[in-house]
Formats: C-alpha cells, structure tokens, sequence
DNA sequence: AAAAAAACTTGCAACTTGCAAATAATTTGA
DNA sequence: TCAAATTATTTGCAAGTTGCAAGTTTTTTT
C-alpha cells in the first residue's frame, strides 16, 4: 500500500506555499502567522486572545506580540470585554476586513485552478473527502490538535 | 457553496498540529523545521542542499545553518559530491534514520487513528482524493510552490 | 586563462520565540 | 467580606531564526 503520510505530507506543503504566496494580496505585505490570525479572528465571532491563540497553537506570549503588529499596522482591533475586562475582544478592521478578503479570495482562486484540472465529479469527491477528514479528525481530539490544547 | 478554501484551511492545520507532535518520537526533541528537513532528506536519494532548500520553500543561507545544527546532533551527514564538489550531498546518520522512520510511524499511528472512524470505502476514497489533488497541484504549478522556486 | 556563474557559508542586524515574572480583573472559600 | 487562588494578558529577557549582502570555493563559459 502506498504511503499515506507522504500523501498527506505533499499536499498540506503544497497548501501551504499556497497560503504563503497570498500573504501580499490585499496591497499589504504581511507575514504567514500574521495571515492565520488574521483568517482566525474573521472565522470566529469576537474572539478573546487566548481563543485564537489556543486555535493557532500559538504560545500567548508571542501570540500577545503579533496582535500588537496588526494592531499598530490597523488590520485588527482589541476591544475590552464588558462582560470580563481582563478579556479582551479581537476583531479586523475595516481595512483587515479587506485585507482577509483579498486573501480569501487569492486563495480560492488558486484553488478553482487547481480543481480546473479535474472534471466535476472528481471534484465533488474530493471536496466531500476534506469534509471526512475534518470530522474525523475532530473525533480523534488528541493526535491533530497542539499537546496543551 | 461551502467555503473549500475553509475546509482545507482546518484539515492543514490540523495536519500541522500532528507534525509538530510527533516532534519528539524517536527519543529526540527537534523542531518541526528540522522534522521536514529530515523528512524530505529520507525521500530524496543523496539530495543537495539545494534541492532541500528548494523543495521546502526555505531561504538556502536559514537552511545551511539548520542543516549544521542537524550535524551537530548527528541526525544529518553532509558529503561532498565527487561530480561536483561545489556540491554538498545530504543523507541521514543511522541514528536520522531512526528518527525519521520513528515518526513516520507515530504519524501513520495517527493517520490509522483518524481512518478508524471511517468505513473502508470512506477510507478509500479520501486517499483517491488526496492523489487527486497532488495530481492536480502538480499540473497547476504556478500557485502552490514558492515563488522563487 | 580570465570572467561569469553556481553552490554553499558567514557577518550582521532585525525579528521571533517561549519561559518566568508582573499586572490587572475575577472567582473562590473561609 | 476579604484574603487567596485563578484567569487573561503583557513585559523582560535570553536564545534562536530570519534573510540580505558579501565572502569562499569550484565549475562553466567565452
């Protein structure tokens, strides 16, 4: 049987230079953890810190430095939480907004492309096996998510 | 339509998260930089740097220096290419192959994991899309390799 | 051969990392 | 009710990582 990692291993690469060449769409240069924050907090509805920290899997400290590099670049806002003001709330702003939608878009560009090379079923399929995958990995909680989350 | 990118943006991450875990199998604590390096030297047959580097997306002067300190810790050789001797040859040490081999296994450990929540035919199909995909990307080279290479 | 190119290494300055300790707000439990 | 414990986030620090420019060594071009 062939290996399934090296499968695995390929494509996540693959998907990776994908995320990484869209890092200037949106006129703004930013760096590769800069674009899954930014992904992250539009995902999430106001999410505290350690939220999206903890999905990142990114240490609080460093993750505590990079909010503040959007922030002073005015991609992302902090808000107090009137419910726990020792939470604090993120959100994009405006131009944040912009920002992760011009890599939205890039990206599913680049994937249109890359499904163009298929016909539709195949295509299909694919799309409902990424949908397997997820929910299973979901279920087996301790291999795919960071040891202390 | 569901959003794909979305659902690749998950499932990758949580590839990440396993890659990163499996850091330390084979009794060696490394980075998950130093686990792709090792990785791609046990696919390739004698590598150059360069091809590493290449194949990787890693900027060849950050990656001489992480390949010194996998020479370091004795999981990497670096051989003179007789042909070429402005050429370095990578290769694992038997105690790289160990490593390696040992988290190739703790990450088809988690593979198998994730696969037992799905029946044979689910199982088969994500690996067929999986293929599917790499073709795919393969074709559409532009998007999903670096830009330099 | 001299000049250009290729494969790699080193110096440097900027950035990123995570641990420990600090601060500030909230919850717990006498 | 108030001191102690807990939680969310920030800062100091020291170690590690980054990529550019400039270097060495070897090969290719002219």
């Amino acid at each position: 049987m062939e290996n399934v990692r090296e499968l695995f291993q390929i494509m996540t690469r693959r998907f990776g230079f994908m995320n990484k060449n869209c890092c200037s769409a949106g006129g703004c240069d930013i760096s590769l953890i800069q674009s899954h924050i930014l992904y992250e907090i539009d995902r999430q509805h106001k999410p505290s810190m350690q939220q999206v920290a903890e999905a990142l899997g990114t240490d609080i400290t460093t993750f505590s430095r990079q909010v503040q590099s959007l922030i002073k670049i005015k991609l992302v806002k902090k808000t107090p939480d009137p419910d726990d003001r020792r939470v604090n709330l993120l959100s994009l702003t405006t131009e944040g907004k912009y920002v992760a939608a011009s890599i939205d878009r890039q990206m599913n560009e680049y994937l249109n492309e890359i499904f163009s090379y298929m016909n539709n079923f195949e295509k299909e399929t694919v799309i409902h096996s990424i949908k397997l995958l997820n929910e299973a990995m979901a279920k087996s909680g301790q291999c795919c998510s960071t040891p202390s989350g």
